[in-house]
DNA sequence: TTCTGATAGTCAACAAAGTGAGTAGGTACG
DNA sequence: CGTACCTACTCACTTTGTTGACTATCAGAA
């Protein structure tokens, strides 16, 4: 139950539907996983039969039709566990690197193409974080933040993906300069 | 074919065994990409099924019997296929980070020891890459060995590990910090 | 001498994750 | 008035990943 904890994780910050989740694994809960809207809902089943967490059906006037789930007090148990418990080492898996590690035999105008496309992506991503993380503080001083706020988890997730994409940008222009240099 | 691109350009190193590609899967292709023995296996059946790479037998005195892999024609026009196409986004899953959202729910300690961890195998990890990239530039100087040498692309992709696990330290190191203040 | 750990694999079964396509209404843009 | 995107979700299928065995040999340590 990998994907489980993470949506357990996400459902921390409170009620949410299917769709809800599925734009969070698309933007904030992106820093550190990622899942599409079906393997999202599947998770949600298998959650809601385990006991986990509940969800309740709101009626839209002019929308469909929700399920909106929370956690339960065993949800929340399973959660404090899997803290406790040991984890497998992270899995990295990025189509790019292995083109970048095959360029030497690929087609180098592509492989600057995708290079460019993933600079473009990592800046909006960063971008976004930002917004998001001036959300979080609120105005708030970090290091107030960091000492006084109920929840800091989300902010240092945020902060490993602001990290995270903020060396994609500066790799990436490492090898653009690199190709354009050869 | 994920998995499979990865082991052809793992294979443009060279001649090598599932054996060897294991270990490469745990040291300098775990930069981007990381598989068990069993995924390899496999997949080096399909990949060999499928014409893009060729076994053969060696018959060793002291040891079992290996078959070594090399990637035939068609499994390098594969990958310079590859290296031309779009590719997914990146997906990233660390149990780490997900324990680290829920730490306001979870249990401390462990997940203090969990960061400890994390900050060992970062270190441990960032120390082989370091000889991995001596070994690359076997005494040249890095500018003229982005210049001048013939493959690249693993240098490359090292030096994204590199900056990889050198983050996951500052991280770790920030969120023991934090925890320690509060 | 027995035991551990490294080399070098293989097999089977299952669980989890990921892909592609489809449904069905609503709203906003030009 | 069309069309494109948003909400909200479902089904079928394929690919990956995990677990736990099992077979052998050799080197070095306890």
């Amino acid at each position: 139950m990998a994907l489980g904890h993470a949506v357990l994780a996400a459902l921390l910050q409170g009620e949410a539907s299917g769709y809800d989740l599925a734009k969070a694994f698309n933007a904030s809960v992106a820093n550190f996983w990622v899942a599409t809207p079906q393997q999202l809902y599947r998770e949600l089943d298998r959650l809601e039969a385990d006991g986990l967490i509940a969800g309740r059906v709101v009626e839209q006037q002019r929308r469909p039709n929700k399920r909106l789930f929370s956690l339960t007090p065993a949800g929340l148990e399973e959660l404090a566990a899997f803290t406790a418990a040991p984890s497998r080492p992270t899995s990295i898996k990025d189509e790019l690197l292995v083109k970048v590690q095959a360029m030497d035999v690929g087609d180098t105008d592509a492989i600057r193409e995708a290079l460019q496309d993933r600079l473009a992506q990592a800046q909006e991503k960063l971008a976004g974080y930002e917004r998001l993380r001036e959300a979080l503080l609120a105005g708030r001083d970090e290091d107030d933040y960091l000492l006084h706020a109920q929840r800091i988890g989300p902010y240092l997730t945020l902060m490993r993906g602001m990290a995270f994409e903020q060396e994609n940008i500066e790799w990436v222009r490492r090898c653009l300069e690199t190709l354009a240099a050869r």
